[in-house]
DNA sequence: CTATTCCCGAGTGTTTAAGTCAACTATAAG
DNA sequence: CTTATAGTTGACTTAAACACTCGGGAATAG
């Protein structure tokens, strides 16, 4: 089992993915920017969301990513489950072969905690994580210090004129 | 987060070592051949549970290790802990400077499944281990198997003799 | 003394994460 | 049509870690 860097930022783009879906496509650069992750390394991930149809594509100006489906049918574990970093915690892939052919003295422990993790990351959706306070709260900071960084106070002024 | 060989392979030694600590010290050599660990790595983690004061040892012939208290007082979540493989979800280590010095996006979702796996692997002791019947049954398959290999049965034969 | 066993440090091969770079293709806007 | 935007792809690099191996020690039972 794994979890680094490579699954956390797959799921932190998602979410940022979410946040900022009202105004259409999200573009890599823009979420590069907010999270603090580089870009070329955000186009791989996103080419293995595609591939797992979290994500779509617009190409051109304007263009980006969107959610594939609506937030409540993404969970955290396909997220880290499309980057490629399994949530099982065993050796054999839970197959029971891990030592000379036979289970190893460990092997359940080992799938119990499997089916514990995988079970509390797929209780969570996008959805829950974005109506939560704290996590609206981040989102709220980036958004305004995005703002004040690049002068984008027009734009945002516009934006909330309308709503 | 990381779960991989090292960690299992720490549990699983000291799954062994529970499970024969009745004719005293444990040989690093026993196990090895038992769990298909190599000797020089076993060493390895053992120098390590040595310094988490998880395991003792005695040297010489006829020596080897021993757990350092009973089963019922060392958890699987202190063996994987001995080894370094920390059991911590976030990048931050909780500190919640994982974004230019703030919480990043997702910092509480890994805050909460570093948790949820922590109290899982708190909950089970090495006793709980070593009386689950799975267990048994891996155990004394690999006894048997060590006994017609290495023809020990002189050995085993006396020792049941004497029970 | 000698065989056994723990102890310790140094070194090695492989994999992976994390990130860079460069050269594409598609498309909206002028 | 041109141009700037933005996704798409592949090759590459760097650093770290895992999972070992090897060689030489030090302690101790017989």
């Amino acid at each position: 089992m794994r979890l680094t860097t490579k699954g956390r930022y797959a799921v932190t783009a998602m979410l940022d993915l979410a946040l900022h879906a009202q105004h259409g496509p999200v573009s890599l650069a823009d979420i590069s920017e907010r999270q603090g992750i580089s870009l070329s390394y955000l186009e791989q991930l996103f080419a293995k969301l595609r591939r797992g149809n979290l994500v779509s594509s617009v190409r051109g100006p304007g263009g980006g990513y969107q959610l594939s489906r609506n937030m409540q049918g993404i969970q955290v574990a396909q997220v880290i489950d499309a980057v490629n970093e399994s949530v099982d915690a065993t050796r054999c892939q839970g197959l029971g072969d891990c030592h000379a052919g036979d289970t190893c003295l460990t092997h359940h422990l080992w799938c119990d905690l499997s089916q514990q993790i995988h079970e509390f990351l797929s209780g969570i959706s996008l959805a829950d994580l974005v109506t939560r306070r704290e996590v609206q709260e981040v989102a709220q900071r980036q958004d305004l210090r995005r703002c004040n960084n690049k002068t984008q106070l027009l734009d945002k002024i516009e934006t909330s004129a309308v709503e």
